[in-house]
DNA sequence: CGGAATCCTCTTCGATACTG
DNA sequence: CAGTATCGAAGAGGATTCCG
């Protein structure tokens, strides 16, 4: 019934009693990129079980983390998103990506996937002295998925949906979105019609040359 | 018996797999002020488990992030510590540390108390700017605890225990150090008695004047 | 159909006792 | 000092059911 604790006078073990229970920081992790509705989140967390997300998602309102908002009709849509103090867990989230981007475990096989995770990785790559001046919106569309990336005043914010004014859209399906996760060069991918690409390429070339693995 | 994960092709739910099971961020932060017994790290995580203890240690050295050394006689002792892997992950614990300060749910009493803890923290609130052209040499000692800090360079190096040339040396209790992490200034706290500081009182106040809360 | 609560089994945790 | 063994308690995971 009590919920467990560490019991330490230290941010880290604070931090931790909030967030360092099973799926917790995946939760957060998705809602990073927008709010989301119960299944939603079901479906990108596969194995998580219904009851745990429910109870997760109680424990991170009460804890201050997430609100639950109704979208008024006709949409009547019941969504979780992060509060402020949700969303200063970004940080922690992309020294995370930084850290597991070298040193994860090898991925398995059937391992799920998502194009909207990348969303997220995008932000801890992101070399803001290369945006200067720059001013790009992308659309992403990767199979079912679709997110946006939106750079201007050296900034990159990304989110899951489209974009309103896209310079330019890029359509593709997971395997070859992996393709360019894995460092294949997208004018490439456009070439072999891997990627399909609607409006500008100039400002496609000019969005990819903004991240850089080694940070 | 096989580990259980997430199995997701993401680089937070790959570090996740690796770090996100009870206890390993707790002992990743207790390495991070350098090599530890097995007895040093039960008794700064009450509650582990000899077992668990154990458990950790085994799947933390085979996932690389840290290393058994034995250190030669006399000392004759086993000691566990960083890998380049494990020291990499600094900056995802200084940003627990950060988000923590701010947002963890109010303390408990009977809480456990490590002022070592501080060291950790220290460096997730330190500015280097503010710490340029300076050298400094720093022994702090809170009831039966000693650890250092070194200013050279811009940078700050924080270790369990003593310093080899300190420029100051600050003998306190748990109780009075504590009352210096709420805000209380030094300054007073040495007029009162509540800090004993032996060397130079200059040479503390620019110490104490290299860290920022706000971040 | 979206959003959960319930039930049941299995795994992990935590505390203590014990051993090289 | 540095662990292993054991066992009850708590948490996780999957299926099913319930509710609006």
């Amino acid at each position: 019934m009590t919920k467990r604790s560490y019991n330490q006078t230290c941010s880290v073990a604070g931090a931790l009693d909030v967030l360092g229970e099973r799926w917790t920081l995946l939760l957060i992790r998705e809602l990073l990129t927008g709010p989301k509705r119960y299944n939603d989140l079901l479906d990108a967390l596969p194995g998580i079980g219904t009851n745990l997300l429910a109870d997760r998602l109680k424990n991170l309102t009460n804890d201050g983390l997430i609100t639950q908002s109704k979208l008024p009709p006709p949409a009547a849509a019941s969504v979780y998103e992060l509060t402020e103090a949700g969303e200063r867990l970004e940080p922690v989230l992309l020294e995370l990506v930084r850290w597991g981007m070298r040193y994860q475990r090898k991925a398995k096989k059937r391992a799920t996937y998502r194009a909207t995770w990348t969303a997220v990785a995008m932000r801890a790559f992101f070399q803001p002295e290369r945006a200067r001046g720059l001013r790009l919106s992308c659309e992403l569309r990767v199979g079912d998925e679709v997110f946006n990336a939106q750079v201007r005043d050296g900034e990159l914010h990304t989110a899951a949906g489209s974009a309103a004014a896209p310079d330019v859209v890029v359509t593709t399906t997971p395997e070859n979105f992996r393709r360019f996760e894995s460092g294949e060069d997208p004018a490439d991918l456009e070439k072999t019609g891997k990627w399909k690409v609607t409006g500008s390429s100039a400002a496609l070339k000019k969005f990819t040359r903004l991240f850089e693995l080694g940070g």
